[in-house]
Parts: C-alpha cells; structure tokens; sequence
DNA sequence: CGTTACCTGAAA
DNA sequence: TTTCAGGTAACG
C-alpha cells in the first residue's frame, strides 16, 4: 500500500522519535512469523539482533525503512500492502492487526500492524546489495531522461510495467505511476521500448513531480495507509486519475477509464494520454 | 514476458 | 456471494 511519498512522511515523522532510542524488548505474534521475517531472518536472530541495540538513525530506499543499529547493521522492514508503523505510547491499547511491536526505552514502543501480513522485517549486516537492486529514486539527483531512455530501450512490456518494477525506478506503485502516466499524457500500456524520446523525458520530469507532490501532503490514504502518528495523508484528494473511474477528466472532461496492466488496476484519459498508440501486429 | 499466490477483509 | 486491494516473489 505505501509506495515512497508514504514510506517517506513514515520516515520523517519516526526519524527524530526513535533516534538515539535504546530497543529494550521485541515483541512477535508467533501467527505471522514466517511472512514479518520474510523468509529471511529467522524469528530468534530478529529478536536477538534488535533486542539491546540502541537506533543510530531511520533511512529509507525506496519503499524500504532502515533503522540503522548501533553494531553498524540495519534493521529493514517493508510494509507491502497494508502495513503500518506506529509510534504509540507504551500504555496505549494494541492496534487493530497488530503484529509485533518494539518497545523503546522512553516508554513509547513502535506498534507493527498488518492486515494481510504482507510486510517483513530483516536485518542485515550490509545493505549494499539491497540497495544496488534498486533502481534510482526519481526525487534523486542520478535520476534523468538518459537514465529511462535506456532502462526502456528494448523492453516489450508496457511502459507502466516498467516503472512499476523497483529494479528499474524505486518508489512507484499503482497510484503514482497512474499518476506520473497522465501528466506525461502516455498510456499505460505503450510498450516501454516505443516510446519517443519526448514521452520519455515527460516521464522523467513527471514521476519525480508525482512523488514529490505526494510526500508534500503526506502521502494518500485511500484505504489503509496513515503516517507515523495515526494520521491519514491528503494526496488522494489530489488524484487526476487513480480510481476516478467514469468520473470526468479534470482537463478535459472525458470520462476515465479503467484497464487491467500487468495485473494491476489501471486509470487513465483516452483523450488527454495518447502516445504512442498500441503498434499493430505485424501480419 | 504475463499471471498467480501470499492473506484478510471491505465493498460491490 | 463475488470481487477487489496502494506489493512483490515465484511461477510457467
């Protein structure tokens, strides 16, 4: 459910909480270990790597948290569809769904709630190789047209597949690229590889806006997403597209659509987002 | 490359 | 009752 412009208002808020912070207790609903460790790190090295360690600090690469320890490791969680992370005071009741939850020294804890139970949580010793899967941040300085004109440059797939893919752009998801596509006025399902040169620098300038928008009114709250306090984001009032199904295009006042790409939902205006069209099958 | 599974609701 | 969900990894 978050994607970076949420993973982000989290980190902000967090960051100044849990700094300098000494971990006092780990606590895991034995139910969900298996997904909260992601197959990764076994329960009792989470609980013993976490367990007595003071927070150096709370980073972020793309829609991963890093809570850096003070033995030089980090601890990365991803809330994937409907995670939260919450910053409670230690008296305050459990959340709905809550999963575990790490008590601090200060009499706060940071409550880990999740529906579906779809998050994890790991440490590492180096986040290295984590972060060169990664593609680059948009909101980032290496991040320009020559960079996505050769991250699409023979791709086949849909231009939203590809931007949805962390390897090749980190942060996006289903409502940001939906949004990123609009401005730049390319369909979601143009082949990557098709796209000219223009479309791809639109696309360059508009995902970085998208997500910047998005972190400047902390982040949309469709369905289950709130920051670090419990609060929601504003940035689903701000949607041009993402789920406004049949509703008029602000711009021009067709209706949009919706579509199926890669097996996500897909918004866009048949009118405003044209380029290129679908090549036709050779015969 | 596209599709499916993972899990539990909320909404249609 | 059925469908859908903001993510990703494992399939074929």
């Amino acid at each position: 459910m978050p994607e970076l412009p949420e993973v982000e208002t989290i980190r902000r808020d967090l960051e100044p909480l849990v700094s300098g912070r000494r971990i006092v207790a780990v606590e895991i609903d034995e139910a969900t270990l298996p997904l909260l460790a992601g197959a990764t790190t076994p329960i009792e090295m989470l609980r013993a790597s976490l367990a007595g360690r003071t927070i150096t600090g709370l980073g972020r690469r793309g829609k991963y948290l890093l809570f850096g320890l003070d033995d030089g490791r980090t601890f990365v969680a991803h809330l994937r569809m409907t995670g939260r992370l919450l910053w409670r005071d230690s008296e305050a009741p459990p959340e709905a769904y809550e999963r575990g939850r790490i008590v601090l020294d200060d009499g706060h804890d940071l409550r880990w709630s999740d529906l579906r139970k779809f998050g994890t949580w790991r440490v590492m010793d180096n986040v290295t190789p984590l972060f060169e899967k990664l593609g680059p941040e948009p909101i980032d300085d290496d991040y320009s047209a020559r960079y996505l004109r050769q991250a699409f440059k023979g791709r086949e797939a849909a231009v939203k597949s590809v931007l949805l893919d962390q390897e090749k752009v980190a942060g996006l998801g289903n409502i940001y690229v939906d949004e990123a596509l609009f401005e730049a006025g390319v369909r979601p399902e143009s082949r990557a590889g098709a796209l000219g040169d223009a479309a791809v620098k639109r696309l360059a300038v508009t995902t970085r806006e998208v997500l910047l928008r998005g972190i400047e009114h902390r982040g949309a709250s469709f369905r289950d997403y709130v920051d670090g306090q419990g609060n929601e984001g504003r940035q689903h009032m701000y949607v041009k597209v993402f789920r406004r199904t049949g509703k008029p295009c602000y711009t021009c006042g067709s209706e949009i659509q919706r579509t199926v790409v890669g097996g996500r939902a897909t918004h866009y205006c048949p009118r405003c987002q044209r380029f290129p069209r679908r090549r036709s099958k050779p015969a």
